[in-house]
DNA sequence: GTAGATGCAAAGTGTTTGCGGGCGG
DNA sequence: CCGCCCGCAAACACTTTGCATCTAC
């Protein structure tokens, strides 16, 4: 239940390193990330920001992702349809996307972890970040549609 | 030395296939993407194709594009600069991004291809399309900067 | 009190599209 | 010659930004 201190904590400390205020925006966008268990775009984080504060901007929304992002608080992912979509920061966890949903399915790979840090090594590289995604459709579902904005 | 050929075999299947007209600009766009050995950007393509042939317009770049990906002629990437960039199509390889230099490296790996099609399975999934990126920088390399278009 | 945050609307970027004219089959 | 294709410019979707105002510290 200690969501709002879990998240508080994780945010004062991003405010504190960075000397940031702490706004009545940013604490309810901070919520509305801690909260979401999706992976929402920046209009859908808006329309639930709003939902608890009307005063804010979606302008504002784009800014707080933004500094959130380059803080390491939340991660930044494209799934292919063009937007961005967001979710707190967490490790090794990839994502496969249903194709005819467009639902989100997280899964944990070590493997793939190893992996990806063998090849970047192998090639004289130092792993900063990587991309594991698989875009599938149920088993026996018909039509592998078109994706696309 | 049989580019041209090569690659108009190709095309000229994709027309039959789909009835389409081969036009001047298709000839162009196509030729261009059968010698880059690298992955243009639409600018990109757009550039190397006017130096052949300076009656092409950008939308017909765009359309082409759209075209021969529909066609899986060619393979579409977004490597997290925010534009497209282009391939020939090819099975089984991967990306290594460095992030210093935007550089592509690319890399072929069966254990990926096989640990995605386990994981789909795994979850009641069909493989449709993945992604097996790695971003990184080159070992001792300092900044591993922003990246961002 | 002041640096930094916000809201608003305008500007940017990459991409798509409606339309009249043009060209390939 | 007919229908698909092209160039042009306007429209789009998402995101960023300049400016005046407001607010957390």
């Amino acid at each position: 239940m200690c969501y709002a201190f879990t998240m508080l904590s994780r945010i004062e400390k991003l405010c504190a390193e960075k000397g940031l205020k702490m706004t009545e925006q940013r604490r309810t966008i901070s919520r509305v990330l801690s909260e979401a268990t999706d992976h929402p775009d920046v209009e859908e984080v808006y329309q639930r920001a709003n939902k608890i504060d009307h005063r804010i901007s979606i302008a504002t929304v784009y800014r707080t992702m933004r500094l959130l992002e380059d803080a390491s608080v939340i991660d930044r992912h494209d799934f292919g349809d063009g937007r961005a979509r967001y979710e707190e920061s967490r490790e090794d966890h990839h994502h496969l996307i249903d194709l005819n949903s467009g639902e989100v399915l997280e899964f944990i790979s070590h493997e793939a972890q190893k992996l990806m840090e063998k090849i970047a090594a192998q090639h004289g590289y130092e792993l900063v970040s990587q991309r594991f995604e698989i875009y599938g459709v149920k088993k026996g579902s018909k039509t592998p549609p078109s994706r696309r904005r």
